[in-house]
DNA sequence: CGAGCGATTGAAAAGACTCAACCACCGTGG
DNA sequence: CCACGGTGGTTGAGTCTTTTCAATCGCTCG
């Protein structure tokens, strides 16, 4: 965490409108600059593990970042992929328990953190801010009810089909750009499961594959494939 | 809604404690009392439906209620069960978003419902019940990612053992009682596969059936069956 | 007492997982 | 510059799990 720092200013900031820091007015922005202190992290680094105490939140200025939990015997299951603009860590933290869930980046990223007494104070004197954050843990909640239908009512394929959906929205006009066991790790299958079915989707002419890299070529048809 | 109410007082209700209510001191306790409104809701009763607006968030005082997301074709996924104590239905209110699951009682139930503005306008003031709120979220949050984890990571035969523990908790001493159809959904599977791994369960001696109504024996098998 | 819904069983087919082997790309060090 | 080793990606075959569909059973309510 402590390596390569360098300070972009939250009102400058590309990411701020995403976010939820971006309905602030300039005064709250600059508290929060004031408090905050960004990093260069690697591919690979973590931001917190499962178990672990929160200190502060994260704020992600560029690159991508995996949420995740680990179920029994190590398999990783993805529960989100958070992006330039996301706070990431949050939950734990106004829970005032350990983190549940682990994030670790999957590409070089610049990461701003926010500590603990700073964000809970001017959430706590910030009305604006305060119902940002409820909204968007109201928000989280009907994501992971629409999710856990998904995982428990879809066949592989079709879970398949709402994960790259839901990829191709994050990654925007750029391919997917995850490992082969991440993308299972999303999924809930095994590797070779999924590698078959990508397969038989890139012959079906739904997506393309570039080594690692996926591009959705159909959306269309993955929203059918999706739900049928 | 309207049929057969009988007001209950917050002060005096045997469920406060349970919830965040409990948290408040007796001003809190009141502002919400001469606000509530209790009535009498009979099984199947939808207390609101996927889709529409809320007016306001549910506390049950007496009963079991199950949310669930209606699938693809009609099928239900059970998300949760709620009981006596339980604050329901804030979610959507928090999000100033429609329902984005469906409420119905389990059995004869007394719920009070407290409308939005009120809600709204104590939480405001109330920075104990603010933060309550906050929690449960953030609470309810964690509980799903790990739902989801197992949803996706376990064989149906694990995520029987996993919501037959849960129900356990929820029923506490009672026996489970719920359809299979109902069981079926909060497990994620075809009724018949559920009604096969249920008899399985009770050869081994994990667990009594009498018809509908299921007693668990073992819970340490048990969570030993929901890992392995 | 009969209708009807919920529960149960059986058999066949489809879906997914495991294990084992093989390939391909990448970075390292000689 | 190339050989080497390693990780990540891919393929095949066999097995187990789960679903589906069809049929039967049995309780409960009117």
């Amino acid at each position: 965490m402590e390596n390569n720092f360098r300070n972009t200013h939250c009102l400058s900031c590309s990411s701020a409108n995403a976010a939820f820091f971006g309905k602030l007015n300039e005064d709250g922005l600059s508290q929060i600059d004031s408090h905050k202190k960004c990093s260069f992290l690697r591919k690979k680094q973590a931001l917190f593990t499962e178990g672990t105490y929160p200190r502060g939140v994260f704020c992600i200025n560029e690159g991508k970042v995996k949420i995740y939990k680990s179920g029994e015997e190590g398999k990783e299951q993805i529960i989100q992929i958070a992006t330039a603009g996301d706070l990431v860590g949050f939950r734990a933290m106004l829970a005032e328990d350990v983190y549940k869930v682990s994030a670790v980046t999957l590409e070089d990223c610049n990461i701003c953190f926010i500590p603990k007494e700073a964000f809970l104070s001017i959430i706590d004197a910030n009305a604006v801010l305060r119902n940002g954050i409820i909204k968007e843990l109201s928000k989280e909640l009907a994501q992971q009810a629409e999710f856990i239908t998904n995982m428990a009512q879809k066949s592989v394929r079709q879970r398949l089909a709402v994960i790259l959906l839901i990829l191709k929205d994050i990654y925007q006009e750029e391919p997917i750009n995850l490992s082969r066991e991440d993308l299972a790790n999303f999924v809930g299958t095994a590797t070779e499961t999924l590698i078959r079915l990508l397969k038989d989707l890139k012959e079906e002419g739904l997506i393309d594959t570039q080594t690692r890299k996926i591009s959705v070529i159909d959306p269309k048809k993955l929203v059918r494939v999706s739900q049928l």
